[in-house]
DNA sequence: GATGAATGAGCGTTCATTCAT
DNA sequence: AATGAATGAACGCTCATTCAT
């Protein structure tokens, strides 16, 4: 099982080697551990016994790297999300279900050795946003840098479709969801005052989505 | 009329000096025009013709420049709001009042030579979550650097209460919406497959804002 | 045909293999056209859809490289003109015909596929110096890395000597006619203030180099 | 007495402040001991116990202090061949005096304590065509790098035209000379093969050089 | 013999910051 | 208060080179 992630992203399959399975597991915990801005490929290879140049093999810079990253949680999570609402036939428990993976706690996934998807989970959470608020958003949209992300949302709007197909926002009300969810647990995290979400309760989120997901696409 | 603005932000308030408000004025229109990450204290000392030894007498970096600039602007548009909302006596108005703000596009307001707030708008969609997701996030918030846009969530929340005073996610619904109208309109130019509004169509946003928030809230 | 150079020039001799004559190929195309400076290994081997490994085979550095096509060079338009000379019997239409093979644009020689004499012939003109001015030139020297151009100025001396066995500084003259027929033909595409020849006339030259040539060593 | 040397060839004049003059002489020194590809700011800065940094408010790279050298050598020797031309009322003496200056040794002028005019012709016999065989020369030609050089090309052109109106390639025999005078003097070192000039005798390389300019312009 | 992977070293550059004036 | 000069530190990047297959 490997997720398909856009080729420019990288300029060696980072998941084909065994350096580059340590670049992206360190590089991972490093970026969650100390921030975006902090980290540099020079403390990376510090940390991994390699050098820069090693890493330059694999990624670009830094951005690119997290792209990745970013680009395997939302493919993972599709992935899961998709896997598990086969379970269900009726379009509101699909998207009880769908809102109930974005909404709770990420944990450990062992088929992906490489990755810890619980460290990935608040890198998406305190990063994420970096990934396409910048100068050349453009370029790489049109690159494909955002494809799983927009997959994702595609995904969960159809979802809201098969709900009430005349509700008239359902991509906007699918990627607000999405963003809800990061930003709540930020907030929950850091700016309380922000939120009702109490650190450490997520069943508080997943009532929060909810409600506002299903009164807002109620016929 | 002088907005506060948290002390720790600035060394020397920039509002007090000729000098200080070149730095606002042009320091704004370069971060809006390269991006935060291009931005420097260097490029700006340049174009001001001064130095960045100069610079430094106001602002400690571009990050606390960003801060302020970000208060500034929650600041201004809560003022805008409360005033405007002192025409309406139902709540329900108010708060529509209110979305109507958040989600139409910004004027330039010729109280505030020194601050081009549409320049300074397309700031806060492109940049602003670069304010707090930070690593040094919880210490800042000590200090006092979100006031401004805490005031202007605990207001839009007090609006919500005072439609549905049973409702009891009003902070992070108030949150929500403030984050969703940037995010909406930054992917409405640059990810449109994220979104359902169309980019110039203000008055889509402000339906999808209403609809949820007002089905969301209803008792 | 094979013209000999110098061994320590190469580690394997690329007129050898395939990939060999590929290196000699696309290296002379890429320094005529990016220039010595910006070329690298690492861009060749880019280009032939080989390793930088592989080149390493063939050559230790690009100087050896450059010095390898500058012999070569040498050799080839030696061996023309040593062949066209056989022609001649007097010493003066002997010495013409050598100022006039100096003088005079370069055809591409169908004899040595793997080679573009065209293109190599701008490389002496714009590199060519830097295959000497370096500070490792006298170990160089007694290496042998000079001795195609030493043999053609000999050649080049002997001739002039032939016409006038008095004159004095028949080697200077000699390196002298050959470095300015390169130095004018660079002026006169470049630089065209210090030189009266007109880009794309070489017939200009030669009457130049003929005229000091013969004026200079007439008894 | 301060030569006028093209603005866009150094951030800030060397001349100008005690650390330019240090990076001036230094780096003087360290090119003509260890050769320009082996000299890096780097290097510089370490001898000069400062920082690349400093060096950069100087000069943007090796290769425009190299172009600044070079011109200032080419002003020091134009301005010291007009000043005692004026002792001469005839045209062949005048030229006569020119080469002399060209082809004799070059002595420290106590004028410039900031510059070892010695090196700094050993600079320019070694790696003087570096300052115009690059790719950008079209650039930086038309920026006005080259102009010491010709000014001084066209100073003994117009000499040359004094002595013999007739002669067609005036400029071409200028730039010849020059460029023969730094070819035979690094051959006689490095080189003695393709010369006739012995290392350490200057007055052989006055007389091939006068011997080939009178006689090629004789009417 | 040719290649893929990895590395050591160093370069050019820029930044944020300080000091003296 | 504002500026000019200088610097320490680090970053991003590339190069030449080696090793193992």
């Amino acid at each position: 099982m490997k997720f398909e992630i856009n080729e420019s992203l990288f300029v060696k399959d980072p998941r084909d080697s065994e350096l580059g399975l340590r670049i992206l597991n360190t590089g991972l915990a490093m970026i969650e551990n100390m921030g975006l801005e902090n980290f540099t490929f020079r403390k990376l290879a510090a940390e991994i016994n390699s050098t820069e140049a090693s890493i330059y093999r694999y990624f670009e810079n830094k951005h690119k790297l997290l792209v990745f990253l970013s680009n395997w949680y939302w493919s993972w999570l599709g992935y899961r999300i998709m896997v598990t609402n086969q379970s269900y036939v009726s379009p509101i428990e699909r998207l009880k279900n769908t809102l109930s993976f974005l909404a709770s706690p990420v944990k450990r996934d062992d088929n992906f050795a490489y990755i810890d998807e619980e460290k990935l989970h608040k890198i998406i959470i305190a990063e994420g946003p970096k990934a396409y608020l910048i100068k050349d958003v453009d370029d790489e949209n049109k690159e494909g840098y955002f494809l799983a992300y927009k997959k994702l949302c595609k995904s969960v709007s159809d979802q809201i479709l098969a709900v009430n197909q005349d509700y008239k926002f359902a991509q906007s009300l699918a990627s607000t969801v999405i963003e809800t969810c990061h930003n709540q647990l930020f907030f929950s995290e850091h700016l309380p005052r922000l939120t009702d979400i109490a650190d450490n309760n997520p069943e508080q989120l997943k009532l929060f989505i909810n409600q506002f997901t299903f009164s807002t696409i109620k016929k």
